[in-house]
DNA sequence: GTCCTCAACTCCTCTTTAGGAGTTGCCATG
DNA sequence: CATGGCAACTCCTAAAGAGGAGTTGAGGAC
């Protein structure tokens, strides 16, 4: 005999997978539930929560249980690391017109609000690693958080990483009121010298943190997109490191592998 | 004042972060729990739940709560598109001495079982989109599931689409009893003539459904990845698209992005 | 007309209590 | 010495109940 909030949840979901529940549906209330289901209030929750968790549906306290609608509203397209690479070498006019250091991160969308905050910091065992410098180098960090205009809380955190004595070779970059760095960290790049010859990234997945959800107002029942980003010179030299969150929702992720004709 | 299963939560949530409790251990019974926070056992079970959402700890009936160890075992490149493309060509016997099918899904590591199914089926509206053909299209499917020899549970599902009337042109492609496709399917689109110009891969990440918790075998408290690769040919015609479902926790993907040099 | 208050409805937290079921290791039996 | 069974330990399911807290809309005061 099936657990009677395993038969719950599995007739809930079904009527969310039907559509006899439409995304935006209000359930019907938990008391409700336990009329219909002739089981306790604690039972009903449970086969609730477990639909949250696969986030199917949203609690609101106060409100009711709602059908969770799908969202998936950004693109972050690798072939902008090559449009940044060929923007960077525009003079200075051209690149203005063309937005600026939103595509830092490769996202594809205009009316965003930026954030950015500056440190040094010296390098942790990881990061130390990856440079390929040894521990406690010091680095310029820098956090940067993206948000819509309309929404308050950001949608991606982002943590990027430079060699510190590699930065300071253009002393703008250490200026925090120089900011955010014009025509995007590749720019930057260019200025000190520096030409990109390709770009590593590694993606997992995971749930997210008490933290992140709170930091990117997220509801639980969500998974995180995390990439480390790493981009590597033409003289084999890790020249930067960023470590982005991407709420796994309302994020799509787009990898072109061009393959050589023949 | 917060409430008290966050309070717990929190608490030990912070022993696990700082390693007072090491991976792979067992926390304190529930009922040692009871005691030591002075709260009801429901209350208690609510923060251990939290702690398994967040993919902390792993709850074992019978057994206890343990840490949770991290893994992250297999890495997934996409470079090896263009190895695949290259092995393509190589004349059968060499090609023999290098491997066979587990490639195609990207996977680098040997002692895996595969398992395939093949079926026709018609193009829904998705398919039929991503593909530029009429929905209804006549479409064959792969379903190919990967696993370790030693575990029971297949380690990532895929579904592979090729348009029926392109693998008609080489028979073989359609005999059941062929397979694994030998040199995988980019050596099979080779003999139909097919050449890839570039693969499109596009990633989410999620909650995994009940149905993937059981085929994959997970706990809940993980993320899924959700790939969806397309392959397109130098006519820039859609000839293969392939949906993939991995365990976040196990699975790490690498991208490399060549940039043009200057 | 506007604003405020309040009632009704919603989900949330926490308690106490009861019995079920998986795991493990000890110990007695053969 | 090996094996089976049992006891002790673990987490799991389910219930009933009391008070709390967020949300909404209707109706009254201004």
């Amino acid at each position: 005999m099936a657990k009677a909030y395993e038969r719950i949840a599995d007739d809930l979901r079904g009527q969310i997978r039907t559509g006899q529940l439409q995304p935006g549906a209000r359930l019907p209330a938990e008391t409700k539930l336990v009329e219909q289901y002739k089981k306790s209030l604690p039972t009903i929750r449970q086969a609730l929560s477990t639909l949250q968790a696969e986030g199917l549906i949203e609690k609101q306290h106060g409100r009711g249980n709602i059908v969770r609608k799908p969202r998936r509203l950004v693109e972050r397209r690798n072939d902008r690391h090559q449009w940044e690479k060929d923007r960077a070498r525009e003079p200075e006019p051209k690149r203005r017109e063309t937005g600026a250091t939103e595509h830092d991160t490769g996202l594809s969308v205009s009316d965003l609000v930026f954030n950015a905050e500056y440190r040094t910091t010296e390098a942790g065992p990881d990061l130390a690693q990856v440079f390929g410098v040894p521990e406690g180098t010091q680095l310029l960090e820098r956090i940067f958080r993206t948000r819509y205009r309309e929404e308050d809380a950001p949608f991606n955190v982002s943590h990027s990483y430079l060699l510190y004595d590699l930065a300071a070779k253009n002393p703008d970059l250490l200026d925090e009121s120089y900011e955010p760095w014009p025509g995007g960290t590749q720019n930057q790049l260019h200025t000190v010298g520096v030409e990109l010859d390709r770009v590593e990234e590694r993606v997992t997945a995971r749930p997210p943190t008490v933290e992140e959800i709170e930091d990117l107002g997220l509801t639980s029942g969500t998974a995180i997109l995390v990439l480390r980003k790493v981009c590597i010179d033409i003289n084999d030299r890790v020249v930067e490191v960023c470590d982005v969150t991407l709420p796994g929702d309302r994020t799509e992720m787009v990898f072109t592998t061009p393959l050589a004709r023949w």
